[in-house]
DNA sequence: TTAAACACTTGACCTATGGTAAGAAATAAA
DNA sequence: TTTATTTCTTACCATAGGTCAAGTGTTTAA
């Protein structure tokens, strides 16, 4: 399936994209490739745009007053990221955007998703859809990390994204759970 | 300022009501108060609502396997609250909704919901905008209870809602912190 | 092909926060 | 006003997870 249509497919499992809307929504964006280890987003730039990956995995991480990376999110094929406090508002991002593999990405600017959503309700609607289930998520993944163990957060994980353990270091992984990878290895150990 | 015309000026706030529209949506909402202690929702139930308050204080929460209440929210006057989950894809909640004072309350159902959002393209871009910052929003909570102590999310959520303790009392706003009373309170005695 | 960088593990020790229990203070109910 | 309930504090001990330091593999790049 080429990168558009993936795009499109996606668009149309919350919301109802007519042929017209297809079209427009798809010269919108913009593929590019981008090597892993390479960056998207530095932290101090504005987040110029938002992006969907076709085919790949980024991190998003902020880096501490102490040098520490923590990592936000990790994201894989058909998935979106961005800054999006940055993206929407135009504001310099604290965050950082890195590729963990080489990836493609679909990118849309600020400017051009705001005419888009000004002018295609039903893409509105799949953002209000996509960002309810985010925040819905949030809510439980800040849950488990106030409540739950770390080896709990861990099999929960394992669980329910066995794929990331197959693409992404260990490292990574503790970062997003919340925990040292020291930790992440006597847990995974005491298994 | 009447209750309803609270609810629009909020919604003017990101989007753009007209005038119509304005009385359709008000009049898709229904007018409902609750006295302290009394549950707006109780887990195993649907939720079937939307509330934004008008007046008053909530908590929303669940309670885990030991009987233990973790508190997600605490929202107060001109906010929403609601098990989102619950509410849009029509499953038992697993959350409890509990009013911390005599509250006034704006609800729509449901089904009356989901025909104003397709009616109303502004009114989704309202919903948008509100899940997109309350995602960017519970993703910083997150960070912090990830990686600040209890006394730095003490401090931040005192510098940045004064209100909330001249309201709620300190066991609410220690699960809300995702610490014990206990410790709340050796953190307060230290300061 | 070798060196450098990165990823992962292990051990010893430390600290923030939890668990339990009990009492004081404040608030609500009778 | 008295009693009951809820809220808040304190003390003592337990523990999950952090910090630091060192060592072993494993990629990556020169």
């Amino acid at each position: 399936m080429p990168e558009d249509n993936k795009l499109i497919y996606y668009l149309n499992k919350w919301s109802d994209i007519s042929k017209d809307n297809e079209a427009t929504i798809t010269s919108a964006f913009e593929l590019i490739s981008i090597k892993k280890k390479k960056d998207l987003l530095v932290s101090g730039e504005v987040c110029n745009y938002l992006y969907f990956i076709t085919q790949g995995c980024l991190r998003s991480f902020y880096i501490d007053s102490k040098g520490v990376e923590h990592i936000y999110q990790i994201r894989m094929d058909n998935s979106w990221i961005s800054d999006l406090e940055s993206f929407f508002s135009q504001v310099p991002s604290e965050y950082n955007i890195e590729a963990l593999e080489d990836s493609h990405l679909l990118r849309i600017s600020n400017e051009r998703m705001e005419q888009l959503l000004a002018e295609i309700p039903q893409l509105e609607r799949y953002f209000r859809i996509l960002f309810q289930k985010a925040y819905v998520n949030a809510l439980t993944r800040l849950n488990a990390t106030m409540w739950k163990t770390a080896m709990d957060r861990y099999n929960d994980m394992l669980k329910e994204h066995p794929e990331i353990f197959q693409r992404v270091p260990l490292i990574y992984i503790a970062s997003y759970l919340g925990i040292t990878p020291e930790s992440l290895s006597r847990i995974r150990k005491q298994k």
